[in-house]
DNA sequence: AAACATACAGTCAGAATTGTATGTTTGTAT
DNA sequence: ATACAAACATACAATTCTGACTGTATGTTT
């Protein structure tokens, strides 16, 4: 038998909520929005029900906390991308392979089943346009911290928008490939060089 | 009572089977793809279970055959509007435009359904990796009919990626806009702008 | 017009999902 | 130590979905 180590109610409660909203995102990345159930969540956890239902009361109030959840994830990683690419050589080019490593990854796919969801589901709507901006703007935020001298012009801000489309554009279709790692990588390719063209003729 | 009309098998049939996949795409573009189940699809067809589950035994069935009615329709629609532009004044505005008007209203959005939806779904992802690259072709020849001085450069056609990478960024974030409309304008608005100065540079 | 095939209607059973209600364990305060 | 509250487990009810099944109407062939 384990020993039953012993632990506060609230280490307990906060582990427990960890642990269910993690089981979210992991089901939204494996199963999609639509196939993320209450049932599947909480398997997924290794928790039963009662878990679930007395932390969240609905499942409502567990895809709006892992919305939270996923924010902050995502606000987090950007700024741990940072540290590691701050002073590379090129940086125009760093900053690109940041964004783009920032939208591969479970994260990222969380993040469009979620969005998508949201077009056709008022609540879920409400949610995340409270967090979005400013989980974009964490990244131009980053993206500033790269180029301290551009930070204050419009057209950089303009610029960073404007990669981030191109690269969420690329994800999206990515979707349906066959094969799809080496067709990203030479679209990224491809993209990045537009890109960075567009950064030395706008800035 | 209204004389019934009378019509041949053929006619019958195909004239349902159209109801039913339209009924199929007006779901996916109000309910989203988990929301399109078979029996919302027959209400809003203003059918019965039987008429559905005889031209399409399965709801796979159903799905795949959506699939290829919104394939065809999009290719029609992006010849049909080729028409209308073919002789603009500013041929890259234009094209521009085309695309992004192709991008726009519930074609797209049926597909974005499906599109991700496939992520988590082997059968669909194989309907659509089968249908999806002729339907996108298709955007890229209509460009080359627009530009036929340079329909042959392969800088060109990447060019042509890259506009409906970044198009398609812009929708999929405008998915969370609280006010989609002005945002989602501003938006084209600059990003347009940024693809016309690739264009010059590159072509 | 009789025989047959196709098109369509309506019902039913099984599986899955969400929310509720009740029971049990574990920590906490007095 | 004991009472109490929070955390967690289990069972159940109502709804919704899909596929199967049976029955009826309409068209086609001979």
């Amino acid at each position: 038998m384990a020993t039953a180590i012993r632990r506060t109610q609230q280490e307990r409660a906060s582990a427990m909520r960890h642990r269910l909203l993690e089981a979210t995102l992991d089901c939204l990345v494996d199963h999609g929005y639509a196939g993320t159930s209450t049932t599947r969540v909480v398997e997924r956890a290794g928790v039963t029900r009662g878990a679930q239902v007395h932390h969240f009361p609905t499942k409502a109030a567990l895809v709006a906390a892992a919305i939270r959840h996923l924010a902050d994830k995502r606000a987090e990683q950007a700024f741990a991308e940072l540290d590691r690419i701050k002073k590379a050589p090129d940086p125009v080019d760093s900053a690109l392979d940041l964004m783009w490593d920032l939208h591969q990854g479970p994260v990222f796919h969380a993040t469009v089943e979620l969005w998508v969801a949201a077009r056709t589901d008022p609540e879920l709507h409400g949610h995340l346009s409270m967090v979005e901006p400013a989980t974009t703007a964490s990244v131009v935020e980053v993206a500033k911290t790269l180029f301290p001298d551009h930070a204050e012009r419009q057209a950089f801000a303009h610029w960073v928008y404007t990669c981030m489309d191109t690269i969420r554009g690329i994800l999206l279709t990515s979707f349906v490939f066959d094969d799809p790692a080496p067709k990203l990588a030479a679209r990224w390719h491809r993209a990045k060089a537009h890109l960075r063209i567009l950064y030395t003729t706008l800035i």
